[in-house]
DNA sequence: GGTTTTATTCGACAATTGTCGAAAGAGCGT
DNA sequence: ACGCTCTTTCGACAATTGTCGAATAAAACC
């Protein structure tokens, strides 16, 4: 296969992703932005590449029409596509991971993804969490469960950073764990920051100085909680009826 | 993770390709009739199902409306998976391989679908190819290149129907083939016959007899082709947009 | 503070969608 | 031939979308 086809394979795989997140999302609008945002891309530039009014973007990524049609929604999506193309295609590229990771990864409990953010505060609400670390706070577009050893026993560097899923600006959740040491440790040396940790199985106050000492180094927020995993999961997983219902 | 959590991982997974699919279409309605056979659900059930007239799942579907909202886009992923859950998740259940599916497996040259079927004739005309076997015509929707002698000495049987993507009706491309008897082996042993068996790499008259044989006792389509394979790739993803055209 | 860039709001209006319901067609079983 | 199931066509109309362009706001830069 030449890498041609390899580029447009995942270019037509990250194009389905995202029409089919916009489409089915309760408010695409928020979803059009999202993507906008992930591939660093201006409306004036989004709107001068579709040939319409700034506005027209706005008005979509602001809610305006509650039910855009599936032309626009497709035309905006090969939009990015291409001008990300037309710059080195370097976001695409960094979604190949992603769309190649096998997501039925042993160490992998969970994983789920948000169009819409939620903030931290909110996350260790719903999880009933100790904050350890406050860190610098980042919007969360999701969450991976991640069973801690397995995670670091099978999973080499490279893919350890499928746990990111769509983004790293997610919440990694990690269970089975005893003081919260190792995952910090593995996140160090990845080199990728997650949006926040979670160590599952103890309380805040049962966390290792040292984990907690690391998260303070690289400003990741630090949670910990006893929540049972499976409702936490579900929890987590309902968040998105949640703000709707809002 | 429970299995109702695994279950609803490959449901929402299987939504978002699915709207994603259709969203980019250009027949949309196309795309969605396409989906409501592949679950075996008639037009009065999800109608029912949805509280609309029958005539409005009709009226989507013949293209009435050219660029359907994301809303009843939505409506109508959801009710299909719901009324295959009701019925036992069989249609969902059946995708799960191919959504964990790796795609970059080494024997795969290219794969792509198609959301409105090709006939057997347009291929053979398209990649200028002999028919070797006319077989039970059905209609294409999607094509995979394979290597043969690596699908063969790579793949099991489990991981062989891999190959057939999201519908076992397709066209299997097999290159670097010397007779073209191992591939059609190797399908019967698998029990799961593609649409149509192309070779690649020999004309129709230096195609193995047993080749031939197997193929009609099978009732599949064989055809040969000398065609370069990345421009038979071309020609066959641009078939959608011919489509288009016509 | 001024300028530029980027984004938002909103009135307006032509075009299209969402949907109903009536009528008709096709296929199948009796 | 008749009845049933499933699908299609299409007129009609209220509701919504697609989009422009003007005005305004916010952020970034100098």
């Amino acid at each position: 296969m030449t890498k041609d086809m390899a580029n447009e394979n995942i270019r037509q795989r990250l194009a389905e992703k995202m029409a089919g997140e916009i489409t089915l999302s309760e408010k695409p609008g928020e979803a059009l932005k999202k993507w906008r945002l992930n591939f660093d891309i201006a409306q004036t530039d989004l709107s001068g590449y579709l040939k319409v009014s700034p506005s027209v973007i706005s008005d979509y990524e602001s809610g305006r029409r509650k039910s855009p049609g599936t032309l626009i929604v497709s035309k905006i999506v090969d939009a990015l596509l291409e001008i990300d193309t037309s710059k080195g295609g370097q976001k695409i590229h960094s979604y190949e991971g992603m769309l190649y990771a096998n997501p039925g990864a042993k160490a992998v409990y969970a994983t789920y993804e948000y169009t819409y953010p939620m903030q931290l505060a909110k996350l260790a609400t719903l999880i009933e969490a100790d904050v350890v670390n406050k860190g610098v706070e980042k919007p969360l577009y999701g969450f991976t469960v991640v069973d801690s050893k397995k995670a670091i026993l099978e999973l080499s560097s490279h893919e350890f950073q499928k746990l990111y899923g769509w983004s790293t600006e997610r919440a990694l959740i990690f269970t089975k764990v005893s003081t919260g040491k190792s995952p910090l440790v593995a996140i160090r040396v990845t080199n990728l920051k997650p949006g926040a940790v979670v160590i599952h199985g103890i309380r805040g106050n049962q966390v290792d100085p040292m984990a907690k000492k690391m998260a303070e180094i690289d400003r990741i927020p630090l949670l910990a909680t006893t929540m049972d995993i499976d409702e936490l999961v579900e929890v987590l997983k309902k968040y998105s009826q949640y703000h709707v219902i809002e």
